[in-house]
DNA sequence: AATGAATGAGAATTCATTCAT
DNA sequence: AATGAATGAATTCTCATTCAT
């Protein structure tokens, strides 16, 4: 009585799952996407979704951890061969102004707001983000900033803490405006001048 | 058969439906704010507010262009009276750290970056969400930025359409995580810190 | 601005709602019965009937209510001008063998034991039902019989209580046996016989 | 290809899944238990139970023969050793005063009942339904009491057949309330007021 | 024989919109 | 103009049954 499928079978289809949601996601909007738009873009019929998941928003939750695990597993690897820390929110930049400007790029983005959006109005996803803002997202570069401080790389009178605060708002920020604006935002522009600033300010600032 | 109520009677009407709408949206989100919910807020009845609005969509649309009319004129008004661009620049900034943190603030961020996201997905919120950016937000603010560099306020090389866009860029993204973290998003002071950062740069920047 | 309809009519259409659904659970059980059979007996819409109830477990609800109260009200009325206990436990008989042996009356039959075996499972149903039992059927009847034992109607050794809940138990059982059986179940002579026994246990029973 | 296992082996799994469909019934009822309620309970896998029943329908009807042929073989085994009529009425009675009151007695119940009323909707299950009453419950009572009647124990009036039917609405009926108000219904001392009454008609009665 | 993943018809419920009053 | 009851398409989710392995 071996399991009929493998484990792997399964999370390969449990990973299917979640990026047929997301492209419908990134199409419509998580509360616009029926589960029929995933069932249409998976090619999976509704049961089987359901054997994967326990209702739409688990896939929506599923689909959320798995964004920023994703984001941050790549960036993880990444600094493993940097050692300053200049070179690293070099490398953070980097990731903004590399990222493809496709429909693509533009959907993931609309989706990574929407889970934003979407997590303020439900006190659990709320907690859960939060969670995940401070242990990823802020933690993260703040110790890059320290580091960076530290090391003498960066003026000591940065504070770490807003400036990776602020870092995180301006990607999300200058993102969502490329995201409606398209074409002719300048976004890749903009986000460099974002890191001019930046570094101008973390290098020359002095009180 | 001429009018039995007079003009402003249906204007007050409808603004009271708009500002229903937006307490409604705010609240819950566009997508799953309900016609009732407005009923409910407004204390009108579904019929009447179908006599002022065509759908749901229609108010949402309405309600998109009174606020950033209103918030324009609001700061056209405060512009009035000022004669540098470092003076101006600095209030729009103050727009943002003196606005009251509560969930009504919130809630406001909410509904703008909803805006945002729902107009990505609809060609022709989209056209409309471009003009009001490209003519609103970007233009002013970098008619502002010139002339802070003609009259030697800026540095001659800060390229003013690039900081135009990130500021706007900025305040999106931090209000966004401040409408999702909440309390314990030291939204005022990170707002404080992109004011020093950019005023820094448009100081002292050289290339 | 007076109401649309008046409260006459939103009751007509409750009780519409309630009979509709009462012939689809006597037809096919509620369980199995769904909110599109009582759409197609009642020929409303499927809001409409979501207007007047909140769900199908609400309309079971009040369904159940609505009979039980109907039930007694019309006990209730014919009691008034009976002096003995023996005229009103013989009238509780006759209802039982008077009842129209026709499939309405067996559907009744089916919804009024459904009722108890579904409350049987919900705690919050079976709480309320236990409620109606004892305060309705039990403390009714051994009211009667307690007065009839006080007129000297009936021997006082007869435990009203219990023959007060053996005559229900009797009634269910005998009922629940003729919805099954039908035409060739001997339903009235065997609630005669019952009405024979009981009375001969009342009147002779010494100890 | 001949029968790898043996057919005492699948008659035992048949039973253990007839078991089991009967824990699911009692404790959610037939129409909400669902087959994922029996692999649960069973420990089988859903082929498995297919292997052994074409349908639901089919686990359900073998099961409701199942039990009353189970528990006429108990009466039918309890009765060989018993001479007088008195006797068998008395072990009958006996059945029901000395089943364990608890939950598994309660949820027992329910099924029976619900065999009833399930099959007072499906013609098919109420012609089997009607021969067995009449076969089993019906004849075999009937028989006792004619013998009762035979051998003098019982007055000659008292009709057997419309007693005998009368017995088991009974049981049925005071079973019935007693499932629903559980804890707070003497259903024993019903049940032996019962015996009293009808003992006390079968013996006294003259018309 | 056994397994359990897949299927998809069917059920309850919601809600934007209409329209008779 | 205002009212709110009525409509029914659309949505989420369930579950008996099948079948490849």
């Amino acid at each position: 009585m071996p399991p009929i499928v493998s484990d792997e079978y399964k999370e390969k289809k449990r990973k299917e799952i979640l990026e047929s949601a997301f492209e419908a996601f990134g199409e419509k909007g998580f509360q616009i996407s029926t589960i029929d738009d995933i069932v249409s873009i998976s090619g999976m019929s509704k049961g089987a979704i359901y054997n994967y998941f326990e209702s739409k928003e688990d896939i929506y939750l599923q689909l959320m951890n798995m964004r920023t695990d994703q984001d941050f597993a790549k960036i993880d690897k990444q600094f493993e061969g940097m050692k300053t820390a200049t070179e690293k929110l070099m490398y953070l930049f980097s990731v903004y102004t590399k990222a493809e400007s496709n429909p693509k790029w533009q959907n993931s983005i609309r989706v990574h707001i929407e889970f934003w959006i979407t997590s303020s109005r439900q006190e659990e996803l709320q907690k859960l983000m939060i969670d995940r803002y401070n242990q990823k997202y802020l933690s993260y570069l703040e110790n890059v900033l320290q580091e960076g401080i530290n090391r003498g790389e960066f003026h000591e009178n940065c504070d770490p803490r807003l400036v990776a605060s602020l870092f995180w708002g301006i990607i999300d920020g200058v993102c969502l405006h490329y995201s409606v604006i398209g074409e002719h935002y300048a976004y890749k522009e903009i986000i460099k001048k974002a890191e001019e600033i930046i570094f101008h300010y973390l290098m020359t600032i002095k009180e």
